[in-house]
DNA sequence: GCTCCAATCACATCTTGATGTGATTTACAT
DNA sequence: ATGTAAATCACATCAAGATGTGATTGGAGC
């Protein structure tokens, strides 16, 4: 159904790469372009062409990390698709290179034709990430420990994060400015925090 | 290598049901234990035993949707391994069910070998997105409309929003408090914002 | 009945934050 | 060379927030 799909590997690993190569110059359906040891040299090339591809990227490259370069190769070619293909599973490099523009995300550990899978499912417009990876983006929602707040605590938390003033607050729940302020200070005791800017943050990273 | 996989569908599609059904009952390595058309008859049921299996949630049910009724699942079973089976592609959809505890997002559009798939992914530890889901995610981290601040006022955002007092973002950077307090004024103007709460909002939402 | 706690309010004090006006220096681009 | 922008610092003023001490009330639990 699909016509040619082109790609382009970047990966300093000859023996990764060979592997690679091989496998895709098998495939009929896959036409490999070109392949680069350093993002450096992938960018000198982009800048010739205006290319018809899906790139799959290593993050662990010598001079610049795929990460790092991604930003700007983006920026070059918004509409490339990049697929990360890397050793690296720590949730926070998933989401840096989700974030930089990485629409796919696949472990090293993965076979060759689960590669092609994931070449084939973003060819499509889809979005494949390794069962592990997607493992990790799905607990990062979890978590949610549960208000220790009071629903009265938590309604003037709520009048803080959506930045009103003490005094805005206090007439928003009818209530005087001094009760408002003795909530914030027992909620500061319950949450170990002494500032407003953290109950901020903590209201984004706890969901509170 | 795995051994007999358990699951558990709660779908209230007859047609939908009977698929799933008839194709499972059809895999030797997948053992269908019950099928529920609602989460209160599923949860019914669950009290019952202390069971070890996967379960295949639609969300679309007659009574409480499968998402709303998820937290209550989960505390009951906290280990329980859900995947959403659902005709819903809506990002805000996706991750209520991804908070809701959900390790797994597929599409019914999908296969029924790919469904199978999902169940031996997630009966591993891993976790299975159908490709338009996991671009749904991964769209979801990219926006980034690239900061207008400098990289100074970055810095000084980056204070604030750590919880910094001017004072203390002052000593940091070795400027004076009237220094941060310019800094930061241009960045009120920059980013049309009037007070600290609205910039560390901000700084979550677009990633600053 | 008594206790504990959430929620309410008051007063006092000190720190921090928001904003305006204005000045100097350096660096980069026209 | 000249202008623009970023970064620096100063002084001033008012609003807002942080923190402590202390008191009252009403409801839940024992």
């Amino acid at each position: 159904m699909s016509a040619q799909i082109n790609i382009v590997i970047v990966e300093d690993d000859p023996v990764v790469l060979d592997g690679l190569v091989s496998f895709f110059t098998m495939q009929k359906s896959i036409q490999l372009l070109e392949t680069f040891g350093s993002v450096e040299q992938f960018i000198l090339w982009i800048n010739k062409l205006d290319a018809d591809f899906i790139l799959l990227l290593d993050i662990q490259l010598p001079g610049r990390s795929g990460i790092e370069a991604l930003p700007e190769i983006k920026s070059i070619l918004p509409a490339l698709e990049v697929i990360i293909l890397t050793t690296f599973e720590e949730t926070d490099v998933i989401f840096k290179a989700l974030s930089a523009g990485a629409c796919s995300y696949i472990s090293k550990r993965s076979s060759l034709p689960k590669i092609k899978d994931a070449v084939e499912v973003v060819a499509q417009g889809g979005s494949y990430m390794s069962p592990a990876i997607a493992r990790k983006i799905a607990d990062y929602y979890k978590p949610k420990p549960k208000s220790q707040l009071t629903e009265r605590q938590l309604e003037i938390v709520s009048g803080i994060v959506n930045g009103k003033s003490y005094k805005m607050i206090a007439s928003d729940l009818f209530i005087s400015l001094d009760t408002v302020r003795s909530h914030i200070k027992n909620i500061y005791k319950a949450l170990e925090i002494n500032s407003k800017a953290e109950l901020i943050r903590k209201s984004y990273d706890d969901e509170l």
